[in-house]
DNA sequence: AAAAAGCCGAGTAATTTTATCGGGATTTGG
DNA sequence: CCAAATCCCGATAAAATTACTCGGCTTTTT
C-alpha cells in the first residue's frame, strides 16, 4: 500500500518548486543535487508533471522548472494522480469508475475499497503545497 | 497505491469464512472455486493468516479453515497488515515508527504521509468482517 | 488403507517500477 | 556565431516486487 518512488519524489520536488516559487525557474540539476536523486529519473517525473500542466518549463541556459500555479492552488492529490494514476486501492474502484468488474452485487468487499479510496482522496486533496511548506515538521 | 492481490483476495476469502462462520470449517478448494482463485495461491495466504492467529485450521478429511474469532471481532485492517505489511504510504512512516529516515526536520513531506497513513488505518480498523457481510452492496 | 484436507520450503514466472541511454531542440551569454 | 546550459523524449535495460507453482509431507476421516 505504498506510493511509488515516482510519487514520493515528485511530491518532494514539487515542494522545492513551492519553496522557490518567487525565485524564478529552478533547473533540474539543482533539485536532483538537493534531494540526492538521479537527474534522469527526475526528468521523467517532470515530463509527466509538465504535460499534466502542473509545472511550466523554460528551456535553455537560465531555464528550469516552476509551478504553473501558486503553491496554495496545487493539491498533493493532483501531483500523485499524475505520477501514480488514480487513487484507488484496487483496480475496480478507480476514481469515477463505479462498476468495472461487472459483479458488483456479488462483491461484498467493494465497499471497503470505496470507503478507503474516498478517505485517501480526501486527505490528499485537502493538503496543498503551501500547507506542506508551512507546516512545522513536528505538528503531530 | 494499491493493495496487493494477496491483500485483496485475502479479504475476500475472509469474507467467505465470515459468511460460513456458523457452518464449521470450510475447505480451501471450496473457497478457491467460489472465488475463481488459484488453490495454491490461496494456500499461501491462509498460511500467513493462520500463523497470525486470524484463522484456525482443521486438518484431514472434513477439515478446512474457520475464523479464529467471530466476524464482529476481526477488522479488515488486521487482515491487510498480515498480508501486506504495515499500512504506510512510504517506508519512513511505518506504523509505530516515527523516525526511520534520520532527516525528519528536513523532510517537509513527511507530514503528508503520516496524515494519510493515519486516515487509512482509521478506515480499515473501523470496518469489521461483520460489517462487510452485512452492508448492502449499494450503500454508497 | 485410501481419500480429503492442511502444511510448507523452495523455486519460477510475470509484472511493475525504477533508472539509464542517447541524441535532439532551445535559449542565453560571450 | 559558437559554446554552454537546459529542457525534450522515445526506447530500453535493470532491478525489485509480486504472483504463482511445485513437490512432497502430515493429519484425520471413512
Amino acid at each position: 500500500m505504498r506510493v511509488s518512488a515516482k510519487g514520493e519524489n515528485g511530491v518532494r520536488a514539487m515542494t522545492i518548486l513551492a519553496l522557490e516559487f518567487r525565485a524564478g525557474p529552478v533547473p533540474l540539476r539543482e533539485i536532483a543535487a538537493r534531494e540526492g536523486l538521479s537527474y534522469q529519473f527526475l526528468e521523467q517525473i517532470f515530463l509527466l508533471l509538465r504535460r499534466a500542466g502542473l509545472i511550466t518549463s523554460v528551456r535553455g541556459a537560465k531555464g528550469g522548472y516552476a509551478l504553473a500555479r501558486p503553491p496554495e492552488e496545487i493539491k498533493v492529490g493532483e501531483v500523485l494522480r499524475v505520477l501514480d494514476g488514480p487513487i484507488a486501492p484496487v483496480e475496480c474502484v478507480g476514481e469515477g469508475n463505479s462498476d468495472a468488474c461487472g459483479r458488483i452485487a456479488a462483491c461484498l468487499t467493494r465497499g471497503i475499497w470505496e470507503r478507503l479510496r474516498d478517505r485517501m482522496s480526501e486527505v490528499l486533496d485537502e493538503i496543498t503545497l503551501a500547507d506542506v511548506i508551512n507546516t512545522p515538521a513536528d505538528s503531530t
